[in-house]
DNA sequence: CTACCGACGGTTTTT
DNA sequence: CCGTCGGTAG
C-alpha cells in the first residue's frame, strides 16, 4: 500500500475525531493524553496507530509498541488496529502487556545481566502473596543487625513488595546495604534469586530486572529504540514504581515519541501499588504536553453533567466534558433508592428491573449490578430474589476455588472444554469446532505440515465427539452428570499433554486450579438446567444480570448500572474527601451510558463516612426515592 | 463443647 | 463497618 500524504490522511472507520484528538494524533513529541470516561481511548489509539503506520510517520520496518496493563486490553487494543488498518500495516503493530514486554526482554537477554543478578534458567515464577511477604519481613527483621530490627518491624508486608521492592533502581554489581531499608531490599533479592535448584522472580521483580538490564547495556536499550519509535502507554495513571522506572530506562530518549493515555480521576489501584504521581512525573521528566480529549461518547448530557460534579470534587480545574451520545430514558436518569430492609431491597430491584426490560426491551447484559466489595455475599442475597422474577445473576467476581469466575473465562483449557461440550450438543458450531481441532493438533504434537498427524488427530476428536454426543443426549444436567462430564472431557485432553502445550500450566498449580474450578462452575450451571445447551449458556453468561465490584467495571460500560451498598460498612476504608474512594464512586457512576441508581439501606450501615458522596449527588441535583 | 473477646481482612494485575 | 476465625476461659 502506498504512503498517504500526512496531511491527506483522514480517520479510519470513523467520521472524524476531536480538535484535540487530532493534535495528539500528529504530535511529534511526548504527549500525556487527559481521556476521561468514554473518550474513546482505545478508538483515539488505534487511529494514531493507523495514522503512523500508513504516513510512513513510523517508517517500515520500525514498529510502534502499545502497552497495557492488563491482557484483555492489549488484545482489544490490538484487534481495533487490525479493523482499523491493512494486514501489512497492522502487523507492524505490537501491543503488549507490560509484564509480557518486561518478562521477554528479560527471557531474551537474560545471559548478559550481571550474575549477581542473574536469574536461574528456567526460573520460576511467584506471585508474591501476603502470607509469604510477612513471613520474610520476620526473617529479615530477625537477621537484621539491631539497630537496623525497629526500621524493618515497620515495614508493612502489603506494599513491601510494590513500593520498596518496586522503587529500588539495582546497582550493577552486587550491592552493599547502608540503611535498613536496603539490607531488606537486599535480603529478599538474595532469597528468591538463589534459591535451591531454581530462582523465584515476581513481575515486579522482573520489570526491575529489565530495567538494569537496559542501562546496563546500552546497546540492548539502542536496539529497542530502533525497533519502536513510538511507544503508547494504556492507563497511566496505574503505573507501579518498578514500571515508570522501565519506562524512564527504556524510552525516556529524545528520539522516542511517548504517548500516555489515562485520567487521574479514575486512579482506583494505588492500594495495590500504583504511584500518584504518574502523570506529574512524566509531563516532567519526558518533558510532556498536557492534552484533555473532551468528547464523551458513552454517557447522555445529564450524566455527563453529573459526572462532572464526581470529577471536580477530585480535581477542581476538571475540564467539563461534551456529551456525544443522546438520552434515550425518561424520567430521571439517576436516583437515590433507600429501602428499609436488604431484603426489600433486594425485591424492589428485581421488580424494577423486570418491569424496566419489559418496557423498554432490553436485556439483562444492558446493567451491571455494582458492589464496592465481597460480590459473593451480594450474590446469595441478590440471586434467589432475583431468580423469583426469572432473572439470573452473574456474579463475575465469584470464587471458583482458588480462582474466580472472570479468570476460568479466559483459561486456556476451560475454553478448549466448553468448545467440547458445545460440539457435544450442536452438530454446526464452527468457532467451537476451529477451536477444538486447534487444541487437538497442539495436545497431540501434530505438526501443522504432518498431514497424516493432523488427520489422524482430527479422527481422534470426531471419534471422542461421537461418543460425547451420545452421553449428552442419554444424560440430562445435574450436578453428579456435570462432574462426570467434566472427567470425561478431561481424560480425552489428557492433563500431561495439557501441561506439556500450554507453558502457563508448565509450573505450579496454574492447571490444578483451572481444573478445579471448570468442574466447580460446570457442576453449578447443570443444576436447574432443563438442558445442556442453557446449561452451556448458562456457563458463558447469555442473558444474564452481571454483578460485579466496581474495580472489575473499570473499562466497561452498561445502558443502566445498579450500585448496591453505598454505605459505611461497604466503604469501611473510605472518609470524607479520600481521592481513591471518589474515584472508585466516579468509576462506578462513569460505567453508565443511559442511568445510574445507588441503593442504600439502613440494615446495612450507616452514611457518616460516605456522606461527601451523598454530598456530592445531592449537589448535583439526584434524587432520593423511597422503596 | 460453648461463649466470648479481639484481631484481621476486605478492592487486583501480571507468563 | 462488620463477618469470620482463632484463642481461651468456663
Amino acid at each position: 500500500m502506498p504512503l498517504v500524504v500526512p496531511d491527506a490522511w483522514r480517520p479510519r472507520g470513523i467520521a472524524d475525531l476531536e480538535p484535540n484528538a487530532w493534535h495528539v494524533l500528529r504530535r511529534q513529541g511526548n504527549t500525556c493524553v487527559v481521556a476521561g470516561p468514554g473518550a474513546g481511548k482505545t478508538e483515539f489509539l488505534a487511529q494514531r496507530a493507523a495514522y503512523l503506520l500508513e504516513t510512513g510517520a513510523c517508517p517500515e520496518p520500525h514498529r510502534v509498541l502499545a502497552i497495557s496493563f492488563k491482557t484483555d486490553a492489549a488484545e482489544n487494543l490490538a484487534a481495533r488496529v487490525r479493523e482499523r488498518c491493512e494486514r501489512a500495516q497492522a502487523d507492524r503493530f505490537v501491543s503488549m502487556t507490560f509484564d509480557a514486554f518486561t518478562k521477554s526482554l528479560v527471557d531474551r537477554f537474560l545471559p548478559a545481566l550481571a550474575a549477581d543478578w542473574r536469574p536461574t534458567r528456567p526460573y520460576g515464577i511467584d506471585f508474591s502473596r501476603r502470607p509469604q511477604v510477612e513471613d520474610f519481613l520476620t526473617r529479615a527483621r530477625l537477621a537484621a543487625p539491631q539497630p537496623w530490627q525497629a526500621v524493618v518491624a515497620g515495614l508493612g508486608p502489603s506494599d513491601f513488595e510494590s513500593k520498596i521492592v518496586g522503587s529500588f533502581r539495582l546497582p550493577l554489581q552486587a550491592m552493599a546495604p547502608a540503611t535498613a531499608v536496603e539490607f531488606v531490599i537486599e535480603r529478599w533479592w538474595s532469597e528468591l534469586l538463589r534459591r535451591p535448584g531454581r530462582s523465584l522472580v515476581t513481575f515486579t521483580m522482573l520489570n526491575r530486572l529489565a530495567e538494569l538490564l537496559l542501562r546496563a547495556r546500552p546497546q540492548i536499550a539502542r536496539a529497542l529504540h530502533a525497533t519502536y519509535p513510538f511507544v503508547f502507554v494504556d492507563e497511566f495513571q496505574d503505573t507501579t514504581h518498578a514500571q515508570y522506572d522501565f519506562l524512564l530506562s527504556a524510552f525516556g530518549d529524545p528520539r522516542i515519541t511517548v504517548t500516555a493515555v489515562g485520567d487521574d480521576k479514575q486512579r482506583i489501584m494505588v492500594w495495590a501499588g500504583a504511584r500518584t504521581d504518574a502523570f506529574d512525573r512524566f509531563e516532567a521528566e519526558f518533558a510532556a504536553e498536557r492534552v484533555p480529549l473532551l468528547v464523551n461518547f458513552r454517557s447522555s448530557p445529564d450524566l455527563v453533567r453529573i459526572q462532572h460534579v464526581v470529577a471536580q470534587a477530585l480535581d477542581a480545574g476538571a475540564i467539563p466534558t461534551v456529551a456525544q451520545s443522546g438520552r434515550r430514558v425518561d424520567g430521571d436518569v439517576a436516583q437515590v433508592w433507600t429501602c428499609p430492609t436488604a431484603a426489600g431491597e433486594a425485591q424492589h430491584l428485581a421488580g424494577w428491573l423486570a418491569q424496566d426490560m419489559a418496557a423498554r426491551g432490553t436485556r439483562p447484559r444492558d446493567y451491571a449490578i455494582l458492589v464496592r466489595q465481597t460480590a459473593d455475599r451480594f450474590e446469595e442475597q441478590l440471586a434467589p430474589t432475583l431468580a423469583a422474577v426469572n432473572l439470573r445473576l452473574r456474579n463475575e467476581s465469584r470464587a471458583l476455588g482458588r480462582t474466580t469466575l472472570q479468570d476460568l473465562l479466559v483459561d486456556a483449557y476451560a475454553e478448549i472444554a466448553q468448545a467440547l461440550l458445545r460440539l457435544g450438543v450442536a452438530r454446526r458450531a464452527p468457532a467451537a469446532w476451529q477451536i477444538a481441532s486447534d487444541a487437538v493438533l497442539r495436545l497431540r504434537d501434530a505438526d501443522p505440515d504432518d498431514e497424516l498427524a493432523c488427520l489422524r488427530a482430527e479422527e481422534g476428536l470426531s471419534m471422542f465427539l461421537q461418543g460425547l454426543r451420545a452421553t449428552m443426549a442419554a444424560t440430562p444436567p445435574s450436578t453428579a452428570a456435570a462432574e462426570a462430564l467434566a472427567d470425561v472431557v478431561l481424560t480425552f485432553v489428557d492433563a500431561q499433554a495439557l501441561a506439556r502445550s500450554f507453558s502457563e500450566y508448565a509450573t505450579g498449580d496454574t492447571l490444578a486450579i483451572a481444573l478445579e474450578a471448570f468442574r466447580l462452575h460446570l457442576a453449578a450451571c447443570a443444576d436447574g438446567s432443563p438442558d445442556w445447551a442453557t446449561c452451556l449458556d448458562c456457563f458463558t453468561g447469555v442473558d444474564q444480570v452481571p454483578l460485579m465490584t466496581v474495580h472489575k467495571s473499570k473499562g466497561l460500560e452498561y445502558d443502566t448500572i445498579l450500585f448496591v451498598g453505598l454505605d459505611d460498612a461497604m466503604w469501611w476504608s473510605h472518609s470524607a474527601g479520600n481521592p481513591e474512594g471518589i474515584a472508585t464512586f466516579f468509576v462506578a457512576l462513569s460505567r453508565a451510558k443511559q442511568r445510574a441508581i445507588f441503593t442504600f439501606c439502613r440494615e446495612r450501615g450507616q452514611r457518616t463516612r460516605v456522606a461527601d458522596l451523598y454530598g456530592l449527588l445531592t449537589a448535583a441535583g439526584v434524587p432520593e426515592v423511597a422503596c
